[in-house]
DNA sequence: GCTGGCCTTGACACCGGCGTCAAGGTCTAA
DNA sequence: TTAGACCTTGACGCCGGTGTCAAGGCCAGC
């Protein structure tokens, strides 16, 4: 199959696999016309791809995962590097998460701050701490 | 003060200093000769800009904060665009936070089925679904 | 033979917040 | 007078994945 088919039944554009093949995870085969030639097992090496670029896995970090495919693997994460990609993720996510959860708690808190007591001496404040309540 | 001390004080460079007057954020009065010259509300107003900034907003999304302390507001905060910001921040946060908790998910259930059964008819699955155990 | 659809390579654009370099002006101290 | 520390504007580079355009080759059907 060529280019345009492949970038078809995959759901990506021709551009883009050219980027991939540039970028050494795509190696394509060329017809005697210099046509770019594909094959099934190209379907799912870019499936490969396009899944963890959709998790937020850089084009580099699906490399272990496609190289796994090419050496007959039956899932791109089924070797060791996959694996360590994987963890190297997870923690990467944690902290990410860890990070924007108190990102999160100090917005959080300076908007019911601001929201609130806008003066030691606003109304409110000088209400609340007037000496003889009714 | 000329760009250079503000720059120190305010623990930026003067390149970022110039990015902010060429977004309109930090206008700056002339001297005679040319150079910029600001003021100590300036060093203000950068602080509030680096303080959001590497909380994650937008160089864009600071320009409430700025221009409510330049209208003279205690904080930058204490205007409702300000709050508006904060809110489509929290927002945009509490989103961010769901995507990557199930990305995580996803992957730690990947990391969990690719590190155990490699096959149906794995040794272990073999002894797993034995009719006769001992 | 010609049209139109596919393919090729190469190159520029984008986004955001700068870093960095160039070429030149301004001021102070020795 | 000159060194050197500061300032000015202008412009290009970066990162990553892709859109998009240009100029041209290949091929099937009419």
């Amino acid at each position: 199959m060529r280019i345009g088919e492949l970038a078809e039944r995959a759901g990506v554009s021709s551009r883009s696999l050219r980027y991939y093949e540039a970028q050494g995870l795509l190696p394509a085969r060329r017809t005697a016309n210099g046509y770019r030639e594909y094959g099934e097992e190209d379907l799912r090496m870019v499936r490969e791809i396009r899944t963890l670029l959709d998790l937020g896995f850089a084009l580099e970090e699906t490399r272990p995962f496609v190289e796994c495919l090419r050496d007959g693997h039956e899932a791109g994460d089924r070797c060791p590097d996959s694996l360590a990609v994987y963890r190297h993720k997870l923690a990467e996510l944690d902290a990410c998460i860890a990070r924007l959860g108190e990102v999160r708690e100090r917005i959080a808190g300076q908007l019911a701050r601001a929201a609130e007591p806008r003066c030691a001496f606003s109304p409110e404040a000088a209400r609340r701490t007037q000496r003889t309540p009714p």
